[in-house]
DNA sequence: ATACCATGAACAG
DNA sequence: TGTTCCTGGTATC
């Protein structure tokens, strides 16, 4: 399931299979088929992961754009054999270097440069891209009387962040999620923007959201049991302090966070 | 067999 | 603010 980690990971995983090479592009469960047309036998140029949004440039000019929303994902196999397809697949990509295969997503579609430009412009910077520019998010943030739990799941704020590393980046910088962004300090907001861009990275590399750093926050005896990958994501007890985790709604979902180690 | 839930976001009003 | 859409896994009957 999806935050932008997942997006980069797919772009790396998925490019060594597609890119370069002409695929065979369709639509077994039927919605996508008139734009799989557009680019069937294309070759792809490229795939760009941008927050939680994925770019398909075909050499033909076209962009296709792929987002996962909630339910999304998608199945690989490696190799020149074209696998059955295995339930409702909206978009199938398959060239001698392998078959991806896309179910469930909100957006899956073929459009142009500009469209993918438009698209772009309405996200905050992505803190898993080498070109993003923090001072744009931390202005926002900066200024804004909204909750910042509610701020950091904004893809106009920043792009790539949804409902476990919000929770945990203010978990781990002892941060209220309901505390207005303007009332935050420079000094906090920066430290989030930084534990984000940690957190990201190390959920691209180990392909999961693990945001446990025992060095930096070293787990009480006892407390920790195997398996445990978050403070209060999805906890009942917070990880470092035991106190029951609360959620709050902000930005239309639940936020979990610790009453003790975040307080108001 | 059915209900419900989930790491998301667009759109109506 | 509420509604809608996408899919599949798990829980519940």
């Amino acid at each position: 399931m999806p935050e932008g980690h997942t997006i980069h990971r797919i772009a790396k995983d998925h490019s060594p299979l597609l890119v370069g090479r002409p695929v065979a592009v369709s639509s077994p469960q039927g919605r996508f088929a008139a734009d799989a047309a557009l680019v069937d036998g294309v070759v792809l140029d490229r795939i760009e992961p941008y927050g939680k949004h994925l770019f398909y440039w075909w050499a033909n000019g076209l962009v296709g754009h792929v987002h996962l929303g909630l339910f999304g994902k998608f199945r690989v196999a490696a190799g020149p054999q074209v696998p059955a397809v295995q339930g409702m697949v909206r978009m199938r990509m398959s060239s001698d270097g392998g078959t991806v295969d896309l179910a469930g997503p909100t957006d899956c579609s073929i459009g142009s440069a500009d469209d993918r430009d438009a698209i772009i412009g309405r996200l905050g910077p992505d803190p898993l891209r080498r070109d993003a520019k923090p001072a744009d998010a931390l202005a926002r943030l900066r200024k804004s009387a909204q909750p910042i739990g509610a701020l950091l799941l904004d893809q106009k704020v920043l792009a790539g962040v949804g409902n476990v590393y919000r929770a945990e980046a203010l978990f781990v910088n002892g941060i209220n999620p309901a505390r207005p962004g303007k009332a935050c300090t420079d000094e906090e907001l920066s430290a989030v923007w930084d534990t984000v861009v940690t957190m990201l990275r190390k959920g691209v590399k180990d392909n999961r959201i693990i945001t446990i750093d025992r060095k930096r926050f070293p787990v009480p005896k006892g407390q920790a049991r195997r398996g445990d990958t978050t403070y209060v994501y999805h906890r009942d007890v917070c990880l470092l302090c035991d106190t029951p985790v609360r959620t709050v709604e902000l930005g239309g979902r639940a936020c979990y966070y610790c009453p003790t180690c975040q307080p108001r």
